[in-house]
DNA sequence: TGACTTTAGTCGCAAAAGGTGACTAATTCG
DNA sequence: CGAATTAGTCACCTTTTGCGACTAAAGTCA
């Protein structure tokens, strides 16, 4: 079902899919028949006349059927050696697909990022680099919101940020400093969810706002 | 279909060498002798056994005689097509070099940042590239310092960090991050530069701290 | 010499951002 | 009804940050 890299171009398109399973973080992976029953990323060999941002979306839409949400270039992996393409280097992304929309074609599998199977020492890496990429981009892009239905509640937003940051928010402090974005805008719907007080349904809706203005930081420990 | 010239892969490996001279950032451009007289970055051909950050030294080593005291990996490009190698993508890196040491051999000049000769649009986005990553690793690696001599002023240190941001920064407000962050320790020593009091000299000193703990921020705009 | 200029280095205030516990509100369960 | 559970808010305090104004030590020049 998939070829072979052609002898033009020795380098593949791997695409780490994440997206929120109930309480863990989740990974597309396959099995191709003829690829040594080991799981790997999807991947793809690059076309002529075609970005390497498109091919890793054609990579996305082979696995799901649909284009991920959002999606962005991790680097170029080479260093370790084996890889399920034989290509000498992997262009990684990671790629951000909602749950709900997420059921994969045959022969994909969602596994939980924290009960992975083994992996290609190359193929590892880019996982890994995926999900520091997350993290680092989760304050500078909407990502949280994207995992999540057009309409949520603000502990549903919560939990996504812990989830993928891997730590818990104080309340108060995300709910302040998320107001004071000015990123979502409150619906008229309340959702009440089993025991407990409702909660107001609210919805993306960045309004434009000035640039924070900070000086410098030292952010790093040492060398 | 054009033929092409046999080749065992069919990427580069092309490193953007960023120095400070004077008052600007400069990088390092070479026009080989059979390109059609157009300026370039310096690059490489992957070697087999090589890794790429090693392929990346070594391109910066043919140019300069010495490795860079800091390089890092852009990522892959490839959406634009020419490039003097003609290779499908090339992998970019960063690589800091301070100016005392950086006598480029044969073939290879500086260029000001400012005014940099044409380049193909593909190693005009590679230069964009270093550009941004150096400004958004400024806070998390000492990169300003090794641009540094070893012993410098504190006015030199915020002028090299004010040249990598493009922008001025509140002397006060640099000094007091600065010692927060325990990074330099003061020498005995003094430097008089004509006129005005004397500047005391700084070594770079890290000592090991405890990591900031923050929350969540939303620095981003919109979508 | 003494006023003026230039660069280095520091202080302290006011505002903004951030951490956290405790409170009120609305619902289900028994 | 009262306890448990989840949502939402407040108030207080600490830390961080922007920034103007100050002192210190040199050179310049009349």
């Amino acid at each position: 079902m998939r070829e072979r890299p052609s002898r033009t171009s020795s380098y593949s398109i791997d695409i780490v899919l994440m997206t929120a399973m109930g309480n863990e973080l989740a990974i597309l992976l396959t099995r191709g028949s003829a690829e040594r029953e080991r799981w790997a990323l999807p991947w793809r060999a690059p076309q002529t006349g075609e970005t390497l941002g498109a091919a890793s979306i054609r990579a996305a839409e082979d696995a799901l059927g649909e284009p991920p949400i959002w999606a962005e270039q991790l680097g170029a992996f080479g260093d370790a050696k084996r890889h399920p393409s034989e290509a000498e280097i992997s262009v990684g992304f990671v790629g951000l697909v909602p749950h709900q929309t997420a059921s994969p074609n045959p022969g994909y599998t969602w596994f939980p990022m924290r009960d992975l199977p083994p992996l290609s020492p190359r193929q590892r890496a880019i996982v890994e680099a995926a999900t520091r990429t997350i993290q680092s981009r989760l304050d500078q892009a909407p990502i949280a919101f994207r995992l999540l239905p057009p309409t949520f509640t603000l502990s549903e937003l919560q939990q996504m940020y812990e989830l993928l940051l891997g730590k818990r928010l104080h309340k108060a402090s995300f709910r302040r400093a998320l107001q004071g974005a000015w990123l979502v805008e409150p619906t008229d719907e309340w959702r009440s969810e089993g025991r407990g007080r409702p909660a107001q349904l609210f919805r993306y809706a960045p309004k434009k706002r000035r640039r924070p203005h900070r000086g410098v930081r030292f952010d790093f420990l040492y060398p």
